[in-house]
DNA sequence: AAAAACATACCGACTGGTCGGTATGTTTAT
DNA sequence: ATAAACATACCGACCAGTCGGTATGTTTTT
């Protein structure tokens, strides 16, 4: 075992890291607070990370290619049961209960303000805009979907439900059965695409 | 002109918090900086306010008003005029641009968070929901809307959509043509909900 | 009418404490 | 032995909130 200590070191700072953000915000969040819960220093997390910000845009990193690897295993299916596949997937990607979910609404709003964070968001967020709107017309081509359906735009409804219902579920996870609702739009979803 | 100056005064610092929250965030932005765009003393500031969350809560004390006087007036017309009203209505007093946007990104985040301020914003958004909600059970009383749709559900669903058009028409102003986007949105809603 | 008493609005220096980051020393692995 | 990994002590900047004081009315008294 080389480094493996070193590894483990950073990734208890990652851990811990991603709990105080999603607990006290960004800027609330200190690096002290965030080594006392690695239960390592100081000196530790500057040797791994050359600033805050670095380790934010790890915790991007890392959420970024958890999005994707769930992507790609949908990318495999054919394209009507893509679909059907897609919107059921979807939230649950988004919505998948977790006490790290505040920790998302961070990265959008640090994405808004830091250049840095939006470049490293906005990319692969334009991609998903694209893939989806590819599914659409897909689907539109098969004939499985209207065919006065503009599938860049239908792409971003599909999108922005999924936000919004990610976003609700993280803001009042007790305010209504997300699962319901979930389902609920799927159907109207559908209901709405299909031909 | 007794306390004209003072209500001035007032106003200034609650226009330099708006901007300064929305560019710097809530924890970023500090009183000094808000005090020295709204040109007066730090004194003034805790003159007029007793704290700088108290700032905060004024603002989107203000910011719900706003809101339900959109909802109000939509509550006039009858209800299949008003679903249609409601759904080109609500992406519009979401997402009209405006570059304080990005504060009520700052109140979700902070709602979700803080818990004086997640009840000063919960309580309004759940009467959101059911106002909603209700819109749809009308819909469906009237035969306009599909008679096997959850009325709850289907109520959220749209919320969603429109918290999620307005989340990304936040973090990528240009990333699509939202204009077009909410149209879509809005066909694909009727079309999926109507009987 | 004018002065005294009071109230409101505002100023800006200051405080106690926090934070991100650094400098320097110690331990551990090879 | 030597370099990487980690710890400790510390620095300068900054920040929310306080406080003594001023300036500008407003009300009361004479």
């Amino acid at each position: 075992m080389p480094q493996q200590r070193s590894e483990e070191t950073r990734a208890h700072l990652l851990d811990a890291a991603v709990r105080r953000f999603a607990i006290s915000g960004y800027n609330a969040a200190s690096v002290d607070e965030i080594c006392a819960e690695a239960g390592v220093s100081k000196g530790a997390f500057y040797h791994h990370f050359p600033s805050k910000q670095a380790v934010f845009l790890a915790l991007l990193d890392g959420w970024l290619k958890t999005i994707d690897s769930g992507l790609e295993s949908m990318r495999q299916a054919t394209v009507p049961e893509t679909f059907v596949e897609m919107t059921r997937l979807l939230p649950a990607i988004f919505a998948a209960a977790d006490e790290r979910l505040p920790m998302f609404l961070e990265f959008w709003l640090q994405a808004s303000r830091d250049e840095k964070i939006w470049e490293a968001t906005i990319a692969p967020y334009r991609h998903y805009q694209e893939y989806f709107a590819r599914l659409v017309a897909d689907g539109i081509a098969e004939g499985s979907l209207k065919p006065e359906t503009d599938p860049q735009a239908a792409g971003q409804v599909i999108l922005s439900l999924a936000v919004g219902l990610f976003l609700q579920g993280v803001l009042d996870p007790h305010g209504a059965d997300w699962q319901k609702v979930g389902e609920e739009s799927m159907k109207i979803l559908m209901n709405g695409l299909a031909s």
